[in-house]
Formats: C-alpha cells, sequence, structure tokens
DNA sequence: GGGAGCCTCGCTATTTTTGGGGAGGGTAAA
DNA sequence: TTTACCCTCCCCAAAAATAGCGAGGCTCCC
C-alpha cells in the first residue's frame, strides 16, 4: 500500500501501556495530516476506555451531556460492520445538528471517518479520523488510507484489549445449552410457560435455568439477564 | 505489505454472488498453495453461510456430528479478538483430540489459522486458512501474510453480509427519547419504579413508555421490546 | 470415588408487571 | 389549521415474575 502507516503499525506493536497508547492515536494523526485520531469504547459491559486527539474540554462536554445516547456516529457504526464517512450517517434530526454544531465549537472537524470494531463479551470500540477539510479531500485520504485503517484499527483494538486483561477477569461467564435455550426463548418474546412448552420442560425447571443464567450474568431481572446475554453475544435471537 | 494479496483484494471486491464467493476462497487457496481456505458464518443457530475448499463430506459430518458445539476453534475464537494458530488452542480434552483427528482423516491439514470476526446484531463468522506442514512452515506464511489477511476476511464478510437480504432491506422503527430511555434503563435491570426514578416520572407513565415502544416494536412483552430494540441497535445499554 | 455442574421436578408466598381503559397539554410538521 | 406524535398522569384486575425452601439422577473430570 501506498502510505507509511506500514512503519506505523510497527509502533503502535511496541505500545506498552496507556500513555503510549495515547502518543500512538497523537502520532498517527501527525503522520496522516488531519485533526484528530480518537479510539474510545463503547462499551455494554464493562469500564470505559478512550484515548484520542480530542480536547479534553469535548471529552467531558460529550460524557456530561450524555451524547453517547444520540449521536448519530455511534448509532450508524453499532448497526454497520463496515467504516463510514460521518457525512453518509443520518444527521436530520434536530438533536443531531444542534450536536455536530456542538461538536465543531469545541474543535471538532466537519469530516469524520469512523470504523466500528467488535471483540469478545459484546465488546465494541470505535476509531475515528477526523478532520477539517472539503469532502473531495478527505474521500481520497480516506480512500488512500482505507485498508491500511482497517489493520491499524485492528491493533489498537489488540493494545486495547490486552490493557483491559489485566484489570478485569478476562472470561466472560458462559451459559449452559438449556440456560441459552431458556434466555433465547425469552428474548424471542416468549412468556415463561410458552418457553417451557417449547423447550418440552415444566414451567418450574425453566425457572430454574433462568434464575442460574441470571445469577451468572451478574443480572438484577430476567429482563436484565436477556440484554446482558444479548450484548455480550451468548445469545442470537 | 508483501505478498500478492493486494490484486487478491480487488478481485474480490468485484464478487457478486455466491458463487463467485465461492470461487474466491479457490483462488486465495491457491495463491497462498495451501490446502484449505474456508469462511463461515457460526450465528449459533440462526442462518448459516459458509464457502469453503472442504470437502462436502467433511463439511457434512460437522454438521451431522454436531462438532460445531465442541469445536475448540470455535470456543477459542470466540472468546478472542485477534487471529489464532490453531496450535494455541485447547486440544486437550478428549473430544477435541477425537474431533481433530477426524478431521485428519477428512482432508483437514494440520496446521490451522483462523481469524474471528464480528458484525452487528451479534454476527460472528470465521475465516480460516488450514494446510499439512510443519509448525515453523506455517508460521512464517502467518507471519507473512498476517495484516493483509485481517484486510481479506474483512472483505469476505462485508460480502457475505450484503449477500444477507436482512441487513439491506429493513428499515426498522425508531423510539422517541423518552422511549428509548425507559428501555435503555429496563435493559440495564432498573426496576420500573427505578427507572421511573431515574428518569424522574410517574411509574404510570414510563409504564405508557414501555407499551408505546413494546408497540411500535411488535413485541410481545417487555423482555422482547427491550431484546429486539438492542439487536436492531436502537439503544445502547 | 467424590465433587462439580447440569438437567429435571415440586411447593408456597409475595411482589411486580401487564393489558385494558381513560385524559390533557405541548410541539412540529404538512 | 389540522393532524400527528410526544410527554405526562391516573385506576383496576389478572397474569407473570421473584424468592425462598426442597428433591434426585446424570455425566464428566480429577
Amino acid at each position: 500500500m501506498t502510505t507509511g502507516l506500514q512503519d506505523f503499525l510497527e509502533d503502535i506493536q511496541q505500545v506498552e501501556n496507556f500513555e503510549e497508547f495515547q502518543d500512538a492515536t497523537v502520532k498517527l494523526r501527525d503522520l496522516l495530516g488531519i485533526a484528530h485520531v480518537v479510539y474510545h469504547w463503547v462499551n455494554s459491559v464493562g469500564e470505559r476506555f478512550g484515548a484520542g486527539t480530542y480536547s479534553s474540554e469535548w471529552v467531558d462536554r460529550y460524557l456530561e451531556k450524555d451524547y453517547l445516547r444520540m449521536d448519530p456516529v455511534i448509532f450508524g457504526c453499532f448497526q454497520r460492520f463496515t467504516p463510514v464517512s460521518w457525512k453518509q450517517l443520518d444527521w436530520s434530526s434536530k438533536a443531531a445538528k444542534a450536536f455536530f454544531l456542538d461538536a465543531l465549537d469545541y474543535g471538532v472537524g466537519n469530516q469524520g471517518y469512523t470504523i466500528p470494531i467488535r471483540g469478545p463479551n459484546g465488546q465494541f470500540a470505535l476509531f475515528t479520523l477526523n478532520h477539517n477539510t472539503t469532502d473531495d479531500a478527505w474521500d481520497q485520504l480516506i480512500a488512500r488510507n482505507e485498508r491500511d485503517l482497517v489493520v491499524v484499527a485492528h491493533e489498537f483494538n489488540k493494545k486495547a484489549l490486552s490493557f483491559d486483561a489485566h484489570s478485569e477477569a478476562q472470561v466472560g461467564p458462559s451459559l449452559s445449552p438449556r440456560e441459552a435455550s431458556a434466555i433465547t426463548h425469552l428474548a424471542k418474546g416468549l412468556s415463561r410457560s410458552q418457553a417451557a412448552a417449547e423447550m418440552g420442560i415444566s414451567e418450574h425447571t425453566l425457572r430454574v435455568y433462568i434464575e442460574s443464567a441470571r445469577h451468572k450474568l451478574g443480572a438484577m431481572n430476567t429482563t436484565h439477564a436477556v440484554a446482558r446475554a444479548l450484548s455480550m453475544g451468548l445469545i442470537i435471537v
């Protein structure tokens, strides 16, 4: 490929702590000559993790305003497998427009390119490039680096996961076949009695599975258990 | 990068149907000079999708024996983000050993390298290279192509997803902010009264949101509504 | 051979959720 | 201006879920 990202890939593999991780985003930003490079977790289960070149003011504001819940970038990427240019997203709602303008105020560029990355246990992260430029210039930059960026995003995520492995019990819970089956039926909308009938067992037995799954998942109630099982990828509806 | 996989990447982007997809696996196999290239979907019980160069006898046997449920490759990849060489996996159980020997009998090589890929809605796929050779030779081959293979796997998955009619056609319902918020709180495990307190509204009002969301989502009960909202990417827990 | 985990079933009692029915005011687009 | 959707609140009876107590048989691994 045509850019100098090969060398950068070597660099990032040397990263050993959070500071170096953060430095790597800065380095990539300078290498590409753009305004911002950001990697962050949008984690359902687990802790926050993020690094990048956005101003801390913007990060604080983002969190404070809970923009996470309406950011079109996040929703767009959450439903896609492929990277996405921000302008492909749906900015039609008033809230989205306000969010975009607010971002510009805080030094975020008007062009963005975000790669969704998914790991085990429902891990979900975004890797974003951002700049202030024309559509054409941006498209060209992206086209030049498209494939390398996938690998770069992959490497960033690998590093981020390796940091997390220390802090947390790395192996998520697993459900027994019957438990998974029970939770899956509930996720499909069946009531307990229907699910029990479907599985050919007594409703009481089904209840035992649900309870057991709930404990394994650390869930407070059935709905929570289903939500966790889903977002951890333990079941598929 | 150093190999001829760049050209192959161009080829795979031209793929337009399942036959060409299948052909692409063959082409890549020949390009790398190895025994097998396989892409397959591991949506536990969902739709099947797969292509590759394994003999149909082996595929049939795999399905018939329900090896899916104990295959160490699948288990290992499910818990990992990074690609994995088969020999790093846990083959210690008796069932795993038997499975491996059975695979050899059916023409599967002793060396394997599998890349896990995750898409939206819990999509999970594996991209596997397989060959019969020594550890050293295999490691070298992998090291040479490591990064390109990530991109190749990515492209294969992109194509596979595009074939899936589901992902394209449907424009799902959307939830109002309060509805989304209500459903999100439930997905986090809060009870109705807790969620209502959190949102600063009466429990009755909260119920109206849930009901309304349920109808929009075509869900039979609250748990179903949460599950649908989650898998449609309408909320993020 | 013992322990761990899985699968199956039973009971009672309490709390929570659900499925209907209403009503009024706001905002926003057509 | 009308229509539509959003937000907020209320009642009631029936259904479902939860929490706790049990029990026995099965397989697999150390």
